[in-house]
DNA sequence: GTCTATACAAAGATAGAC
DNA sequence: GTCTATCTTTGTATAGAC
């Protein structure tokens, strides 16, 4: 049978959880641990009982979003058995999907990695630099006309940016606010056509 | 004769300047008041004189930079005697140039229009929708089977993106770093062929 | 207009009872 | 482990002298 899902989750747990919530929706500076422990349904000693301070907590959480945001990508772009076109169309699949349910994401991984960059080195230490990775040998092979981190910001942007401007997108065009979800189905087709044709590119 | 330049700015001036630059680096909650009147060299107590809090001064810095964000892509979206391709070269160019001067200007601006939509609603309500400018008509006429809006996100994507990932590309690839201004040279190019290329595809 | 001093509020952290 | 009460620090804003 299927496993109950717990409606109570441990006093850390529930902590866990609402942190991840108003850290990502405002950020750190603009969270009050008041929030956090209201959010939670708990007394607000009890964060400092558990996590020793704001900012231990919120690094928790921002350790946590950095490798859901990068473990997505990373492996792929170092797997030798899948083609160029299939690591294309695996980035932009996965991105998509994760981002439609975590919108606010971009923005807080492009914040972190702004206010705390030294945070963050030592967890990709491990990964190889992007730049000797299959991935980028692979974009090399296909276009030697163009360096490969231009294509590779390329994806990136194209898959991610659309999730970080909603907000502008939405005032500069009710239309595309409406159906942004659909716009971004089509993305996940799109971007990989889109970048075949850039990759012809001279 | 060259007008000298002003060495000694006003007091308002002054502080104006400095919240300018404070707030671009650290954001709205980040930055307290004691720290723009530190980098404006004058008392605490001149800021609420001049400006009345905190809030007041954010808001007169955030509407100064949406404007030169938008003001530099409206007019040409709206431009009847530009081809289309004109205008893709013209608003890689002005990004490109203009952010290579104020690297912050990404994430102050897509945060401040997360934290507070309506606050720019106002701003661009003598703008047209985009959906309905010249430029979109354009490349509908370029490219019938690909909505416009996708092609209105890519080229913003493509321009603006790679400054607000820039912290992120130097962790991954401490090469992109170093060689970052050569490559976003090289995109004033590379963005219109790029652009281009994908108004072919189906 | 500009400064010093200070009021007042918000927010992070802790002590100590249960 | 959890709570109430409180301490301390920080940060915005103002009063009042010059």
């Amino acid at each position: 049978m299927a496993k109950k899902k717990q409606e109570t989750l441990s006093s850390e747990e529930k902590i866990k959880e609402a942190a991840r919530k108003v850290f990502m929706e405002k950020g750190y500076a603009a969270t009050r641990t008041r929030d956090i422990a209201e959010a939670a349904g708990i007394n607000l000693a009890l964060l400092n009982y558990y996590f020793r301070s704001k900012e231990k907590l919120f690094e928790l959480v921002m350790q946590e979003k950095l490798s859901s945001f990068f473990g997505l990508m990373l492996p792929v772009l170092q797997d030798p058995a899948s083609s160029l076109s299939d690591k294309i169309h695996t980035i932009a699949d996965r991105y998509i999907n994760m981002l439609a349910d975590n919108p606010d994401l971009p923005l807080f991984v492009l914040n972190a990695m702004r206010n705390a960059p030294k945070k963050f080195v030592a967890m990709l230490k491990g990964a190889d630099h992007v730049l000797h990775s299959v991935f980028a040998r692979q974009l090399k092979e296909q276009n030697p006309d163009v360096a490969p981190e231009q294509l590779f910001i390329n994806i990136i942007a194209l898959c991610i940016f659309p999730f970080a401007m909603r907000p502008g997108l939405e005032v500069l065009s009710p239309e595309i606010g409406v159906q942004f979800n659909t716009l971004m189905e089509e993305r996940k087709k799109l971007v990989p056509k889109w970048m075949k044709a850039m990759l012809k590119v001279k």
